[in-house]
DNA sequence: ATGAAAGCGCTAACAC
DNA sequence: GTGTTAGCGCTTTCAT
């Protein structure tokens, strides 16, 4: 019973940095010279500090450190949905350079909801956290500029062209233009465009991509074969789909900003009984893994996730270093699948 | 130019506890009052200090105040893939009770990588985090017992039964029962299983629930029906039901122990010009979202993962203050779909 | 090469 | 109802 007890003691013992100090026989800035791993010290004092860290199984407090250093490496991601898997690839390419750099990242899933959004900036303004990378189309724009004249910011992804906050992204416009006319050349000339809310950038350029393609084909661009979503879901696709087939002319071919509208609209074309692309050919947007996964597999537009990822948090990182950066647009690629060329 | 410099000291000027208690003409106890909501200020000082607050645009530092309370309110969300949309769900219930009750979830992405693993235990063990909630059926449980002793921890989803850590799951053993019982109810007889790395206890179970069914029903449990996979991989489903297309007897139906898995296996079907369920019948487990939005839509086992998440994130949250809780399994469904029904 | 001491921003115990 | 002050654990400047 002395013995469990004393065990219990010891395993919720925590030392702190004077107690390893005490035990070594040398000063606490000795012992934070070892941590650190600065250069100047002695083998011998070395060896005595590093012997009574595993003594005391002694473990730096971080909060300690950041309060001094007033740096807490951490990063937040601001995104719309974590169950939006356009996101997780960007995230993916943010944790490597996180990591690398010895940096945590705090994941704030907004839900497009103004209040979480306020939750996630005032740890920025109390310094819980070291910068912001913004991914939400819904962002609060004039709060984030204001937010970033004292704080570091970039957006990835969506941005507002109306700010200095530094972006990575890429050019949806040229982009759409190049899905479109994959499918003009391919023989369609009725093409429906599904899209979704037009207070976002990147539904206003795809739809100019869209538009420019029809145009220098010689094809009229018909209102009536557009049709919006308020938000990428998959069921918003298959609403927006549904309507399709409500208006006058059923157009031979689908383009849809995001892989999840697409693949609502496919499960809403396979419900009419008809066959893609036999009856009607199907183009998304993104790349996300599971239009790798449908049947047919969806001809998209690769957005380079990784790579923006990785790009965005090494922005972010020089920025707080008191780097200066530049927005940078990355690559895409069409990516020609089953959807539109068949099996 | 004089102009210029001074609006951006003044913008990046970022007032202290103690300037607001200069400005107002009090102390910063009175000041660390008023931010706390503490009962005991009178009206008139309140007002003062609120005044001081917002003409210096104070805010406060919660680094000095996690070092002064030893707790920074950052719970650690251990998973091995975020491109797993099984945990976004799981993720979702998490934030919701995070939020409500102050705290902010740092999302630890292991990939399985024991390096990465040890770096997310190290925030743990250096006071950055709160807890941690382990859903990472890869985890090394050594270690999770010895951090266990010191720190909290709930496990979610997977968990191992041989530690004293709580955690919140499933029945997976009458869960995969109750999808095979459906399949022999339906006229199978001959039911492949494609199942992951035996190594994890739910792998375990369904498994031992798969077989249950089977012998229960009179049906001989057949080895070479039985499928194994490295991951949850929407390829690794495909690359199983591959192997089943060249076992001797092909299955008229298929049990595979996620949805992604099966969705994999889906496209191999589909590929090999079969239909679902007509010639092969298909059940996933976890209902993710995409488990909705396939052709045919999936029949699986709904776990409850937003509840999953609530559970959990309430068990840590106690844990940390220092309350006892116990383990528990919450309920889980069978939901048909066209996989096994038809449209 | 090492130590003494200041101080990052906050909370809370204590005094009045 | 308010103020004084110690101290959370660390880094870093300045001596020596």
């Amino acid at each position: 019973m002395e013995i469990d007890f004393n065990l219990r003691e010891e395993n919720s013992f925590m030392a702190n940095i004077q107690q390893v100090a005490a035990q070594a026989g040398v000063s606490v800035a000795t012992v934070s010279r070892v941590i650190n791993q600065y250069k100047n010290v002695s083998t011998e004092t070395r060896l005595k500090v590093e012997q009574a860290i595993k003594q005391l199984n002694y473990e730096p407090n971080l909060i300690g450190r950041s309060l001094r250093t007033s740096q807490s490496r951490l990063l937040l991601v601001l995104i719309p949905s974590i169950s939006n898997p356009f996101y997780s690839e960007i995230i993916n390419g943010i944790e490597h350079i996180a990591i690398q750099e010895d940096y945590q990242i705090l994941l704030c899933d907004t839900d497009s909801d103004p209040e979480r959004e306020r939750i996630y900036f005032d740890l920025l303004r109390k310094r819980m956290a070291d910068g912001i990378i913004s991914m939400d189309p819904a962002v609060h724009i004039n709060t984030l500029n204001q937010l970033s004249e004292n704080h570091p910011i970039v957006q990835c992804s969506e941005y507002k062209p109306d700010s200095n906050i530094p972006y990575v992204t890429i050019d949806n416009e040229t982009a759409a233009y190049q899905a479109v006319k994959h499918l003009i050349q391919s023989g369609h000339e009725k093409i429906a465009l599904i899209n979704s809310d037009m207070t976002y950038l990147y539904a206003r350029e795809r739809e100019m991509g869209y538009k420019k393609a029809l145009k220098e084909h010689g094809l009229t661009v018909d209102p009536n074969l557009a049709f919006y979503t308020s938000n990428l879901s998959f069921d918003q696709g298959r609403q927006a789909m549904k309507k399709v087939f409500q208006a006058d002319t059923i157009p031979s071919a689908i383009f849809a900003v995001s892989d999840v509208l697409a693949i609502g609209a496919l499960k809403e074309i396979t419900n009419h009984k008809l066959r893609v692309p036999e009856d009607i050919a199907l183009v998304g947007f993104d790349k996300i893994e599971f239009s790798n996964m449908t049947n047919p597999a969806l001809t998209t537009v690769a957005q380079p996730m990784h790579k923006m990822g990785v790009t965005a948090a090494t922005m972010l990182i020089d920025v707080i270093q008191g780097k200066t950066v530049d927005s940078i647009k990355l690559d895409h690629e069409l990516v020609l699948r089953e959807s539109t060329l068949g099996s």
